[in-house]
DNA sequence: ACCTTAGGTGTATTTTTTACACGTATTCCA
DNA sequence: TGGAATACGTGTAAAAAATACACCTAAGGT
């Protein structure tokens, strides 16, 4: 939620705190994970057939229950990891989905996260059991996602959107080289509108954290375009000096 | 989290799906709310003194244990009008804390809310029960929240502070009909950084949500200074349009 | 009458953002 | 082997936005 909360309980405070007697609630709690990658041109998300009824085949986020030994973030790491045999994962908290009857048989409450991953390592290794397959976000529209699961991702690239502003996470989604064409196109896709290459080239360039690599990448032009690669040790230091990066 | 998860329980995909078997643990579920309110040139927050132990008696955020009947925002709008006796809270879903042991006593996984509220109509009816307070943000650090809240703490400011550079929640904390001078100490005191006089109002008053009135406040000048107020019908009418707000 | 206090107001400068077009290197094909 | 096709690489001028900055005014208090 933000915005406006004008349920009323009680117009007036209350004559009690309410007392802690060590017998609560409890609730399922489970943590749906947006797992993005970038492949040609376009974000892309790992969606998996759902195995339980009512749902069973339709397209959902992959998640995972909470366990007593593990917290939010084990839990989210541990079901990308499942998935994708990935370690050393960029990964990001959304939202905590908590209305009573968003999964219609029973009550849990679902922590969204989101994943930025490299697509190419996964294409041929991804657990099959889970019939996961990449899927642009440019036709997500067109499938039938379960539960709340498309509020989970509208919410997840919008935070992505304002998050890539502030940070410059886009290199996860990246092999280790890349063209500034391939750089470029991935901000087109997250930010969803058109970016100009001579100012897109100029900014990046300014911020100093790519190093240009003498070999060029010749898979999209007969020219070929030169690779750069992210520096991570020059973004450590900016961090420290407190920088703030905006595109 | 934001940032790299890189704790390894598996580095390569699994064989099998987790079976759901409907016998999933489960976890006790609060709501702990950031109650803020801007008071004589500078933002507070409403603590109250805890009534459990340990921790019996420091200074916490008030919070409250979900149930199956309320939702997580339900939750934590009640949670706020229980203590202040308003009606129609501006609040915001922060971030939801699961680490194992953040309470050392038992697993509890929390989902922090800020909520936006005038102060002067809690001033005199605060339920008593909970000795409440309004604490300056700046003296917050001297004092010894329990658990985890500091990190709840810091992190609602920051959200606040990015939410308040896309909508004009500022207005929240303020009555109705404010001056300028009122208004620009509100965002100096949200961004901890002191702004411009003259450039502020300009801006201000350039985004044309301000209705300038006739009366004047005489509290803190002998001159008088013009009250404005937020003119929330053409707010709506920017909102359609797809506005953006930038402070 | 004068002092004190916060309110109100405009312009010039700098910085940032945006718009925009053509030659080049290389491959492929005729 | 020459020509066509394709994506790459590059700079400048104009517009917009952000910043810096100082003095007079209204009114109450002494």
């Amino acid at each position: 939620m933000y915005g406006y909360a004008d349920k009323t309980f009680a117009r007036q405070p209350q004559d009690t705190v309410p007392e802690y007697h060590g017998e609560e609630p409890s609730f399922h709690h489970t943590v749906d994970c947006v797992i993005l990658g970038f492949h040609r041109t376009e974000l892309h998300v790992l969606l998996h057939r759902f195995p339980y009824k009512p749902y069973k085949g339709h397209w959902a986020l992959l998640g995972g229950f909470v366990t007593p030994e593990m917290s939010l973030d084990e839990t989210a790491l541990q079901t990308v990891q499942r998935l994708t045999g990935l370690d050393n994962i960029y990964m990001e908290q959304v939202y905590t989905f908590g209305e009573v009857r968003r999964v219609p048989t029973e009550r849990v409450i679902t922590t969204c996260y989101y994943a930025l991953i490299r697509v190419e390592p996964t294409l041929e290794q991804l657990s099959p059991q889970y019939q996961a397959t990449w899927h642009p976000l440019s036709q997500i529209l067109n499938l039938d996602l379960v539960y709340d699961h498309p509020t989970m991702l509208r919410k997840a690239i919008d935070q992505l959107r304002l998050r890539i502003r502030l940070q410059p996470i886009g290199f996860e989604l990246l092999p280790e080289k890349f063209t500034m064409t391939e750089l470029r196109q991935l901000y087109e896709s997250i930010l969803d509108r058109p970016l100009d290459k001579r100012n897109f080239n100029k900014k990046v360039l300014a911020m100093n954290l790519l190093q240009k690599l003498e070999e060029k990448q010749k898979d999209t032009s007969k020219r070929g375009a030169f690779y750069y690669e992210f520096d991570a040790d020059r973004y450590r230091e900016y961090l420290e000096k407190g920088f703030l990066f905006e595109l």
